[in-house]
DNA sequence: GTCGTTGCAAAGCGTTTGCAACTAT
DNA sequence: ATAGTTGCAAACGCTTTGCAACGAC
């Protein structure tokens, strides 16, 4: 469920906050929600002008830095540039095919040993979720096999 | 070692596959050369300007573009943006401290673990050299901890 | 002389900022 | 009425592109 909250909650919890609850913050939680997983800047910019007011890029911006100053987004880096996804979600990896730009996504707990890996290694604890991990999908891989050995 | 290849043999690469050695790609070959790891295409355009003839910005990312293509050069993914570096350098990975924004790096043969159990997981290559891995270095980590303590 | 390469200027794209008008409270 | 928000327009930083001049070979 990437939906723990709903765009009232979100919006309940910038009220707390002394913020205001505007018809373009609405539109534009809203249109994350719609979303499955993350989506750029320059989408929710688009998407939401489509919808009633035509909502100014600059509002989508500053709306996004505020909802992650308070927690409830953050962002990852893709190939194609950042992302930004609900904070609610099960923390996860984004696996990024170099060659087709495929996507898949493991929960953060399979990876618990890397973290252990590279904290004993070199004193650093890892955000894996920040970053995206680029490589090669199996049908890729398969693809890419098939071309050398023929 | 970083420069398994002098900028001479780098050029000499190129004359082979056809291209032609110009002062500009030799100050740029040179400058990447002297940064000791990887270096932003911007640094490389100012640091390069500095020197005889003022390269233009444009000839450093057709030069970029032309290294990465013949397999010289490659480019990581930071939070800063895309930094290049030579390929013939060790594969690692880099850490980045999100707090700091210090660096460091592992040998990628100190992760092989790392890319089975991805494999093993989703059928899915890695290559964690491509995209940094963010999280908290250990002063930082020191620091953060005597705040929530005290 | 050829053809690869460069500089220049312009444009593209994503993002940020100052400011006056607007509006949720 | 007040203070937070918005739209607009301009500016910004990085990167790309078209084209004529240049220069390595």
């Amino acid at each position: 469920m990437a939906s723990a909250s709903s765009a009232d909650e979100v919006l309940e919890h910038l009220r707390i906050l002394g913020c205001r609850m505007t018809p373009q913050r609405r539109a534009i939680v809203t249109e994350i929600m719609a979303s499955d997983g993350h989506i750029s800047p320059t989408e929710i910019a688009e998407r939401v002008s489509d919808q009633v007011p035509g909502v100014n890029a600059s509002t989508v911006y500053r709306t996004l830095y505020l909802l992650e100053d308070v927690g409830v987004l953050s962002h990852v880096h893709l190939e194609s540039g950042p992302e930004y996804q609900f904070q609610s979600e099960a923390p996860h990896v984004h696996l990024e095919c170099a060659t087709c730009g495929s996507e898949d996504s493991m929960p953060l707990e399979e990876l618990l040993r890397v973290r252990e890996v590279i904290l004993a290694a070199r004193d650093f604890t890892p955000d894996l979720t920040h970053f995206a991990i680029s490589g090669t999908c199996s049908s890729c891989h398969r693809a890419n096999s098939r071309h050398k050995t023929r």
